[in-house]
DNA sequence: GCATCATATGACAATACCATCATGTGTCAA
DNA sequence: TTGACACATGATGGTATTGTCATATGATGC
């Protein structure tokens, strides 16, 4: 039974495929991916990203938590607010890098 | 509705975040992933990737048809056979690239 | 403490996806 | 043309995922 979330400390018993696969299900919803491409500009907290994603307050902490639970972004605590951000760079150049090549594709197919 | 399948010439109508979406989920299935991972060593036809990979006839048929619906694959036939291949070399790059710094992430945790 | 702000969590209906079984189609050899 | 081979397709049951509503929790100022 593949589940999309998973706890990363489980990551080293699976094998790579599955690791991978269950990475770009994290990568594969709308939602997301939306606050993912919002943070790839800077940390910012919850209600930031709903503004900056049009998302409601209670999608976006659930995604957060999803992406939070398998180390694809980490918070900051500031008072009443959560700042989010992403992990690493990993993310941030691998989505980068996904975008480029679409791009690139699409201009490839006109 | 967001849908796994769509036709490629419909792409040009979807934003982009949507695009980006639709590609992750075609990454974001094991049997898909196996078959892409399989093509990365060279085309190979429906009978090579299921041994390849250990997946059911039908189900690399399926899988196969929907990463062809999107082109991320590209087909040949050959008499009885028919051979797939990456489409071209952005899927091969992009999964690769995954996997190096899922590696190199994985390393890090240790 | 109490009200309020900011965020998190639980439960759930609707939907989407997956893998399988059964069957269909196209190709070749005899 | 028939049979076997190689692959494709349709239908379907089971399951996972999504987004929402209602509600809970934690922090701050008064």
């Amino acid at each position: 039974m593949m589940v999309l979330s998973y706890d990363a400390s489980v990551m080293k018993t699976n094998t790579t495929l599955e690791a991978l696969t269950l990475f770009y299900k994290l990568l594969a919803n709308e939602s997301r991916l939306s606050i993912l491409l919002a943070l790839r500009d800077g940390e910012d907290n919850v209600a930031g990203i709903c503004g900056r994603t049009g998302l409601s307050q209670t999608l976006v902490s659930h995604q957060l938590a999803v992406l939070h639970r398998s180390d694809v972004v980490r918070s900051r605590r500031d008072g009443r607010r959560t700042f989010y951000a992403l992990a690493d760079k990993h993310i941030d150049i691998i989505v980068g890098f996904a975008l480029d090549h679409l791009a690139e594709k699409e201009v490839g197919h006109e």
